[in-house]
DNA sequence: GGTAGACCTGGACGC
DNA sequence: GCGTCCAGGTCTACC
């Protein structure tokens, strides 16, 4: 199977692999030298396949070497749009990068989309074990998990998808400490499983939420192990740029760059990239530091 | 509302 | 090989 997608334009496929770590993130694949982005991904009717992502004119090839009837097509072609955010309007954005010697490539690469998960579920997981732990923490934590828990692709098995809601809420915690060693962020993923899987939490509608950001902030921090920085890195993937993910190596970076290298307060960080309205964490995160 | 200490792991370092 | 220290955000208890 073999899609096409159109994308907004302007469009940059590189733009949307460099805009943060995920592509390094299991089921993600990245095929360095040919511009490969594999996935594994499990339907909603339990069927697991493996996706391709390359470049195309104007767009996005989306191919799979499994066949796929027309309700599999639309929900892997629906997940692709949402991943690369191929339908999302950064015209005003741009706008204002133009204007900012710093933010300039932004606008002439069409960097700001950030690539995301099939699911939000996956990219708030995800999210939580980026937090108080190095990248390789982080990359091994979510490799444990897909290499535990994912459902396997049937003509692979050494490729699996990442973790549904409900497998996670069957295990007892000592499965994600002992076994893929999250640590004291075990109870975190389990209970965010749990709630998931109950139906008392619907991360899915957050995708298309009319919330204001304030009131989507609150539902995120709700969460057990997400906090300020972790509520604003969920926001940036949902495309809402008003709060700004700053973490530690974030913190010196500001200081280097504003402050002169003296330690800096949130406050000083949020005052400088105030001027930057509505779209601050984008200013923030495609920022030409130094 | 602000702050201190605990949480857990892997890596760096010294012995 | 072993022990110690440190980095990395969030939570909880306390003020």
């Amino acid at each position: 199977m073999l899609l096409t997608l159109a994308a907004r334009q302007p469009f940059f496929y590189p733009a949307v692999i460099s805009s943060h770590g995920w592509p390094q993130l299991a089921p993600f694949e990245w095929q360095e030298g040919v511009e490969k982005l594999g996935y594994v991904m499990e339907l909603s009717n339990g069927r697991v396949v493996r996706l391709e992502f390359t470049p195309a004119e104007g767009g996005l090839h989306v191919s799979a070497a499994d066949s796929l009837n027309p309700a599999e097509q639309e929900e892997t072609q629906n997940a692709a749009r949402w991943m690369f955010a191929l339908d999302l309007n950064l015209e005003p954005f741009y706008v204002i990068a133009r204007q900012e010697p710093k933010l300039a490539h932004a606008a002439a690469g069409a960097y700001g989309r950030v690539l995301r998960s099939a699911t939000l579920f996956e990219d708030v997981v995800k999210t939580i074990l980026t937090t108080n732990t190095q990248w390789g923490g982080t990359k091994r934590m979510a490799r444990g998990l897909v290499e535990a828990f994912g459902a396997v692709h049937p003509a692979d098995p050494s490729r699996r998808a990442f973790p549904t809601a409900a497998r996670l809420a069957d295990l007892d915690e000592a499965a994600l400490t002992d076994g893929v060693r999250l640590g004291y962020r075990a109870p975190y993923v389990l209970e965010l499983a749990r709630r998931v899987t109950r139906g008392e939490l619907n991360l899915e509608v957050l995708k298309q939420s009319d919330l204001p950001t304030a009131e989507l902030r609150k539902v995120l921090l709700g969460i057990k192990g997400i906090g300020g920085y972790a509520a604003a890195h969920v926001l940036l993937i949902l495309g809402r740029y008003e709060t700004l993910p700053i973490d530690s190596w974030g913190y010196k970076l500001v200081s280097r760059e504003f402050y002169g290298g003296e330690p800096v307060t949130l406050a000083q960080i949020e005052a400088v990239f105030e001027r930057f309205g509505d779209y601050r964490a984008l200013a923030y995160w495609f920022w030409k530091w130094g």
